[in-house]
DNA sequence: CCAATGACTAATC
DNA sequence: CGATTAGCCATTG
């Protein structure tokens, strides 16, 4: 997790959910609301996608391998198409708009 | 402070 | 399957 003039940039919140997205193996993807539970912010799930598209650090705080819950890729900074070109590369299988769940679902494990 | 704004979700039609 | 709707919440102007 990189800063800038030294300081981590963005709110508290923004960097709890980037600080989760940066645990998420490569071709393994989660979803919004798994890592709004996974913050004990269960409702939030909406905020939480706000904050990942103001992720400072893409690609390498992966917030590609963050799709919405019901497979479908969901939206990109840089485009959807490079959010699948990224997905696939890393060898998630991407079927139009969706992804293939089964054994990649990454969820984010709660916080002390 | 208050209203508007999203990389969302689940339900409903 | 797609479209619509209501609910949700941190952030922004």
């Amino acid at each position: 997790m990189t800063m800038k003039r030294g300081v981590m940039q963005g709110t508290a919140f923004q960097k709890e959910v980037w600080r989760m997205i940066a645990d998420i193996p490569r071709g393994r993807i989660t979803t919004y609301a798994s890592i709004a539970a996974a913050i004990g912010r269960p409702r939030a799930l909406r905020a939480v996608g706000t904050a990942v598209g103001k992720n400072p650090y893409a690609p390498r705080v992966p917030c590609h391998r963050v799709v919405r819950a019901d497979g479908s890729v969901g939206s990109y900074a840089y485009g959807v198409k490079r959010k699948k070109e990224l997905l696939r590369s890393e060898g998630v299988l991407v079927d139009g708009d969706t992804v293939q769940f089964f054994n990649l679902l990454f969820l984010s494990a709660p916080r002390a």
